[in-house]
DNA sequence: TTAAAAAGTTAGATAAACCTAACAAATATA
DNA sequence: TATATTTGTTAGGTTTATCTAACTTTTTAA
């Protein structure tokens, strides 16, 4: 038995190692920090995670998980997208709503409602956010994307995903009215402090350097 | 904040003594057959749900709800049986697995899903077992309704709901080709142990006095 | 190359939800 | 009514997931 904890745990070193590009391994307080427990909580759980052979570890070394370990994740973050998905498609929610409960739901232990569910949602490949949503063979999609700050002048791309998904940002992206495909020119760039200003619906908008790197787009 | 276990004492002892006729108290070793844990535990617990305005009891006296805890107790019932419909209706579980599951999502925290689930179903009065489902204000429809052991000879009876949740009687109701609102028509009754035979389309059965007593008809 | 800073570990504590074993009160029955 | 049975309580213990405070190892940088 995993317990939901377990879960979290596994489910965070996926998204610090396996998902983020140029980074294979992770470090106990960064595991800390991302799971908001102290550092010496995280090292306990170490113990019990390699115990179990989900994750490899030494003593004052770097944290990767094992194959059993991401198997596990990957079924997480599958359950948490398919759930963003069906929150907004079928319950109505907004972007910025459904994350807080798909955190709820992607502990929920039953392999038929998750099967049932991709098939009554259609079989989905991004969630809310652009996020891709692995099969139910833990197999993912890999989405070509670039920052919106690497966009040059002058050029139109298409939002696809977003990096951050806090309330806040969601929100703000959501008040200046663009939302996933939603086409965004660029018109200018401060050397200063790298703050753009962009047209989208015929709308121009200065948005800071932080905001343009969290926005991803083709 | 009331955690998921609280949640559980709490629908137990509604499930004891709001919802059954003849009973409107519950004891220590009652509940925790009825859940199955020590009474140790349970008296432990009760103190806690003391407490927090939850319980009213005293030292060896009888347990019953306050109308705080009444009301959370509805309000589990109610999302318990809205997750059992939609696993049923929309997720296409049978009625004897959707129970397992629900005592999951029953515990998942957003208003605002269950009063969507609850739209998106179109207001469903009754769970796939037959109970009645609690409104938003807590509301719940009283069901008039006898066993099929009281039936009479020679009547024909509609089924309306079930006692007895678990799997093994519910398969097997299933597997006799009967199922909500399917006409049962008694043929005859032993005296010696209570059986009795009965009809469903056009098919006989004998049936034993405490399988007739899980059923209720009108 | 060594001292300071950062990263990681250990020991010991707490709270929740459970247990066993022993005990006490209430109820049933001879 | 006295005793046996049932019902309920208490004390003390376990496990899981968390914490703080002190300590150690590794890394960075003077
Ligand atoms: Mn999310
Ligand atoms: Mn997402
Ligand atoms: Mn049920
Ligand atoms: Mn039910």
């Amino acid at each position: 038995m995993v317990s939901q904890t377990e879960e979290n745990y596994l489910k965070a070193l996926f998204h610090l190692t396996c998902e983020s590009e140029h980074k294979i391994e992770a470090g106990t307080n960064e595991l800390a920090v991302y799971l908001e427990v102290k550092p010496a909580t995280v090292n306990d759980m170490l113990k019990k995670l390699k115990e179990k052979k989900f994750v490899s570890y030494e003593k004052y070394g770097k944290i990767t998980l094992t194959k059993k370990g991401k198997s596990i994740a990957v079924e997480i973050v599958r359950k948490h997208r398919l759930w963003e998905t069906f929150l907004y498609e079928t319950m109505n929610f907004t972007w910025d709503e459904v994350h807080e409960v798909a955190e709820q739901l992607e502990h929920i232990k039953s392999q038929k409602l998750v099967e049932q569910l991709e098939k009554f949602l259609g079989f989905p490949e991004i969630d809310p956010h652009g996020d891709p949503i692995p099969n139910a063979e833990g197999e993912i999609k890999k989405i070509v994307r670039k920052s919106l700050f690497e966009i040059s002048i002058g050029a139109v791309c298409k939002l696809v995903s977003v990096k951050d998904g806090s309330v806040a940002f969601l929100q703000y992206v959501g008040k200046l009215g663009m939302g996933l495909n939603c086409k965004i020119k660029v018109i200018s760039r401060q050397e200063f402090d790298g703050s753009m200003e962009i047209e989208v619906n015929s709308q121009r908008f200065t948005v800071s350097q932080k905001f343009a790197n969290n926005l991803f787009v083709v």
